[in-house]
DNA sequence: ATACTATGCGTGCACGTTACCGCACTTGTG
DNA sequence: CACAAGTGCGGTAACGTGCACGCATAGTAT
């Protein structure tokens, strides 16, 4: 079905027939009727491949991320997704305003949002990890303004669509998990950074809850590193804790820093000591094929960054409607499943 | 970059351009050398848009699975990824010719191969379960014609693209799980049926070979049972297995067959057999949930699906590039991150 | 000299949509 | 009655590509 159908079956040029469709010039209430009634009967849907070559605009997303280099390079995948996506799409017109800031400092965000404010844009996609200056921040812009949350979510905000996990789901079954895979079952320290971010206490809490449903009863201890990816701060916390706590049957890392404990934890004590932590960056990747991090939890940072990209270019491109949320599965990585592992037999 | 400009740079018409960049009609070999450097120089493409408005072909991809209701249900998530690319796709002229046959019988391959034959179509997705038939039917089609092979492989046929999963790998990695979760460790039987499918065996290796590795040694016994889908030559099966061989501390099923076992242990029997087995179908899902199997290993069925088409339609419409083998990785589910589960606290 | 062919290239239409210009015709106003 | 303003609608030029038709010019044969 086509423009030309459409006006041909009512009678009319297809100059009517398009203000019909968008709403503009004047048309006469009957002839408006016909032409909306075969419009409703026939379905009729605009070509959007025409559509786009007419329009032939080039639409820019911004992209608002914590620096690659943080949180042990989490960012770094999911930013290798959404390069991935951007690269698919140039041939659609699409171009990225890409703005990395400083996580530990909400100034860094808002002094890039006024950078990104400076230019126009078509959509966002955004990691909302400072909850306050990111709200202050989406404040500035246009009511129903295109956005996709990747990861973390903010209360009281409705984003065009939003990607991320049940990270309270998370915790439970880190829970599960480190009392398959632990040898000496508890004590369990959970060690958290950005204990402030929603979604790392909701880890917490899932991992708590995990061992208050179940039958077991294990000795709990949950503590705070901060300026965890530091490796003086790390040691000197880790070095700290095990004299004052003493040597626990496994650690539940509720980040990607997990590397860092479980090195020291592994490689200066005796013995081994379960540990289960998240996103499978590369230095994690690593140490749990030598065995030193049993296990990893993934929430698909490149797919969510990729996914994201799309969801914009789904919405604001081809006008199509977007799912609101998509929970990412919380995936499980052991040694034996870490992705191109050159098998051992082919 | 347009053609237009490409003409104007080389101050000669479109259509001269046109034929250079099509091979076709005459060019003076100075103008042609002239236009070439123009477009290697600028890096021109033609805009995809415009070309597929103009050219505004319509294909047709066949796409050649198992029944639905074969495999418990396996092939149906695939067709669902299926079906949500084709729904994506449908705008863009793509329209699907899908045709299910009886895995169990290499004649039914073959005659709706010969269905599929009859009207003409632009690419192949089909799952290569039956190696034979399979190669059969391919032989008919032209050379290079675009094939993407989901799930399985077929030695000696080079597809387009192929999806799949390290099936030695998996049977590792569920080593390696069931010797986690068993409470009694061992003896573990093996219960595999389509023992003669390739990526079946591969699994059989992998977990046997993981107890030859590790250090652990574990009594493991292979067991094959025909027709695993059908409820009472199953529990015969097992029932005579168990009489004969005793009770096992765990069991790994190769394929999606495994609720049919886990149900039949774990609700006939004392006390709680460790069982792992694989794909996500709605009955290993249930059967999760009731903590009657205690794993699930997964290879992306539905996104096999989806991204198989896609890879069709890349190649195929676009004429793009796409990658000629993907390795899925291998997804473990557990109780605790089922897709979609009510957390317990939201 | 005329007719014919080969060569190299320009031109125009089509794909379906959008956006705008302006023509007829009606109605209002003095 | 003249003129202006308002109303409804037709026509059309792009967007960039693909494809076919056909026009000049030059070379060759009759």
């Amino acid at each position: 079905m086509t423009v030309r159908e459409i006006a041909a079956a009512a009678h009319v040029s297809i100059g009517t027939v398009d203000r019909v469709l968008h709403g503009r010039g004047r048309v006469a209430p009957e002839t408006r009727a016909k032409i909306e009634a075969i419009i409703a009967e026939t379905g009729y849907k605009p070509n959007p491949i025409a559509r786009r070559l007419k329009l032939n605009k080039a639409y820019c997303f911004a992209v608002l991320l914590p620096s690659s280099t943080e949180d042990s390079g989490y960012w770094k995948i999911v930013c290798s997704g959404i390069l991935k996506a951007a690269k698919e799409l140039i041939p659609f017109g699409i171009t990225l305003k890409k703005i990395e800031y400083n996580r530990y400092d909400p100034d860094s965000l808002k002094e890039k949002s006024r950078l990104i404010l400076e230019s126009p844009f078509d959509g966002l996609l955004m990691a909302p990890v400072l909850p306050e200056a990111s709200s202050q921040f989406l404040k500035l812009l246009p009511k129903n303004f295109p956005v996709v949350f990747l990861d973390a979510e903010l209360p009281g905000y409705q984003p065009l669509s939003r990607i991320g996990q049940n990270a309270f789901q998370g915790g439970v079954l880190a829970g599960r998990l480190l009392e398959a895979f632990s040898v000496q079952k508890g004590p369990y320290y959970v060690i958290s950074a950005h204990a402030g971010d929603f979604h790392i206490r909701k880890r917490v809490d899932g991992f708590l809850h995990y061992f208050q449903t179940s039958t077991l009863s294990r000795n709990i201890k949950v503590f705070e590193c901060f300026d965890i990816e530091h490796k003086e701060t790390r040691e000197a916390f880790l070095q700290k804790t095990l004299k004052e706590s003493g040597i626990p049957g496994g650690v539940f890392v509720t980040n990607a820093s997990v590397y860092g404990v479980a090195d020291f934890l592994n490689r200066k004590t005796q013995g081994h000591i379960s540990v289960v932590g998240y996103d499978l960056v590369p230095e994690n990747e690593r140490l749990l094929r030598e065995g030193l991090i049993d296990c990893i939890l993934s929430q698909r940072p490149e797919y969510q960054g990729y996914e994201g990209l799309y969801r914009l270019y789904d919405s604001v491109v081809l006008e199509r409607p977007t799912e609101k949320e998509t929970m990412v599965p919380i995936d499980i990585y052991l040694r034996e499943n870490l992705p191109a592992t050159p098998a051992s037999q082919p």
